[in-house]
DNA sequence: TTTATTTTGTACCTATCGGTACAATGCGCG
DNA sequence: CGCGCATTGTACCGATAGGTACAAAATAAA
């Protein structure tokens, strides 16, 4: 058995306490105290400290909807992928519950810090949402724009949420941008 | 004349660290350099600190909206009301440059400080504007559903705006939502 | 002009911030 | 076992956090 606390194990446990509280509002005690590892352990996995932690963080999430959601979306069959973003991204945003930490970082400061992960992860959704709809017959132009609105709609959805506390918002959201990716919808 | 720098004065300086740097990653520091204020004043306007600046800067961004979008909503003609809510929220959000401070507050642990102001104000915004439509012929469950769209649908733009630092994302999207609630659309 | 009040600058407080140093462990392996 | 490396806890660092104390200055009222 190898030791509890490898890298990727610690990796989610520091993503919620960043999801909860925001790149500034985050401290390294209170990560310690998340994670159960001293500050020694933390320094060690991740030497660049809350910055290293936040881009690993980052690219977590980003690998997490690149093998969930955009990949399949550029290749298997798309009524089949766009089921399953909606199935992964009602799981993954706990209807609601869970906010995007990628769409949090994006509105402050800490934006500038890693804009490249944050505009990489919306660009690369966008593309491939807009991709699949393509290969549905949907016209370029109406694709691209229809892949845009259900992308901003769920992060919209995401903010309202948290921000009204109404639980069924989010699934209320779903329901009705799922409408809009009918086939046939877009020319 | 009185003196140059009244709480009213020094509100929107305030308010502009906030928007860039969320609330945790606003400092007292920060604040006395942008608005050149001390804190011997800042402490003599705001006794309560940080938290009674934001508070402030909330209550007026609420002020803000209810003068120049709730309530044109609620007792203008319709369509005049809406026209001026999409000219208001264009030029307060500058096109998608400026991002909304009430919906960053909602993301992280700031929400919990200031549950009612920032729940209360997307309440009061998604009520208004389903008044407006139901007063436009609209079906009150789809001029609530409308409502929330739209309301979500800015929230998520200006997120996306942000993060992909697309100029011409915010006005696209502004034009998509607008073309939503043309008079008889809904019902 | 004298008085009372509002407004400010400066110095200072404790707590915590992110980060470092390093010695003491644990553990895999020959 | 005993060697070597990965892992960890503890103590510590300077800087800055938010906040307070209070006397000097500006202003308004008399």
């Amino acid at each position: 058995m190898r030791t509890l606390n490898q890298r990727p194990d610690v990796i989610p446990l520091v993503a919620e306490v960043f999801r909860e509280f925001g790149y500034e509002g985050t401290s390294l005690s209170r990560i310690t105290e998340r994670t159960g590892m001293g500050k020694g352990s933390l320094y060690h996995f991740f030497p660049g400290g809350k910055e290293e932690m936040a881009n690993a963080v980052l690219e977590d999430v980003g690998a997490w909807f690149e093998r969930h959601v955009f990949e399949p979306l550029r290749s298997e069959p798309p009524s089949a992928a766009i089921a399953r973003m909606w199935d992964a991204v009602d799981s993954y945003f706990r209807s609601g519950g869970r906010i995007c930490l990628v769409g949090a970082f994006a509105l402050d400061g800490t934006r500038d810090r890693f804009a490249d992960r944050i505009s990489g992860y919306f660009i690369q959704w966008i593309a491939a949402l807009r991709d699949a709809l393509i290969r549905q017959g949907w016209g370029p132009a109406a694709a691209g724009e229809s892949a845009e609105d259900v992308v901003l709609g769920i992060q919209g959805a995401l903010v309202l949420a948290r921000a009204t506390a109404d639980e069924g918002l989010f699934a209320r959201t779903i329901v009705r941008l799922k409408s809009r990716l009918r086939p046939g919808e877009g020319r």
